[in-house]
DNA sequence: CTTTAAATAGAAATCGTTTCTATTAAGAGA
DNA sequence: TCTCTTAATAGAAACGATTTCTATTTAAAG
């Protein structure tokens, strides 16, 4: 099953952020689709709705939701900021494919890190503490449009 | 063997970028050590020097750098621009590990992007163009300092 | 040498993001 | 239901990394 609303509310409450209006509008709005947007793009579509909020106000929502794990960043070559509501419930570790045209994104399960990580610490005796990956490209929807 | 200034040389004439004191200046700062930097860091450790270059000129030296391929960036949470000299002369497709107390850079040749790339196409039917992989943590060194 | 287009300096602008302060409201407790 | 405390929010302003602009210099081709 997947993630919902309420689950989403759970998550505010278990880590002591409280449920509000504004806040519930922007998960609502994340939760409607399958791609990830700008904190611009959140204030855009939430301007004249009666539960609008200010550009810094969505700033720090999204950085909040980051913090507590319900969002994700997702990384592009401009170097700003996009966040993604992953609609997969199992929290499982796993990156994701965007898509360069639509902004779609999609979970991908397989991660080599566990190996790519015990090869670098035996070869060079570092200490891995995380990693980025993720696939960029075209959507099917986008390449036969 | 490895990278050295004169095969540096010989690919700015290959792109045709003219070879100039600054230019020069900031290919030996970064083959001299095996880090990456911010251009702020480039920018001052030239200063005083007979071939320093205004803060401007050296952001637009080190994209060009990236544009010819002879330096890589390299992905930060505070996502500013960072680029590293990667002193291995294969030019074989590989990845790094970044260390995050003295940003010493080690090439990782494992990839397994292939295999996930096939995997996505195959699954998703989508075009995949591209990919970050990247592994942060502490270096041999800094661990035993 | 001359010549020309590319490279550079330095000031200024840009713009995504953060900070600040006053105001509002969630939600715990009475 | 009402109070009270503290977190959340608005909006203006600041911030700062990066880019743009224009005048000046210089690499390197001929
Ligand atoms: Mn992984
Ligand atoms: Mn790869
Ligand atoms: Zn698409
Ligand atoms: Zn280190």
């Amino acid at each position: 099953m997947d993630i919902s609303i309420d689950s989403c509310i759970a998550q505010l409450r278990r880590n002591t952020l409280k449920v509000t209006p504004r806040r519930l509008a922007v998960i609502t709005m994340l939760l409607a689709e399958r791609r990830y947007f700008s904190p611009y793009e959140v204030y855009e579509r939430l301007l004249n709705t009666d539960c609008s909020s200010g550009l810094p106000s969505v700033y720090r929502i999204l950085q909040e939701f980051s913090a507590i794990g319900l969002v994700t960043e997702i990384e592009r070559s401009d170097r700003q900021q996009y966040y993604f509501l992953c609609k997969e419930s199992s929290g499982a570790h796993h990156h994701h494919f965007i898509c360069r045209i639509c902004c779609r994104v999609e979970p991908i399960k397989k991660c080599f890190f566990d190996s790519v990580k015990k090869h670098i610490e035996t070869e060079l005796d570092a200490q891995v503490e995380s990693h980025i990956f993720q696939l960029e490209g075209i959507c099917a929807s986008c390449r036969n449009h």
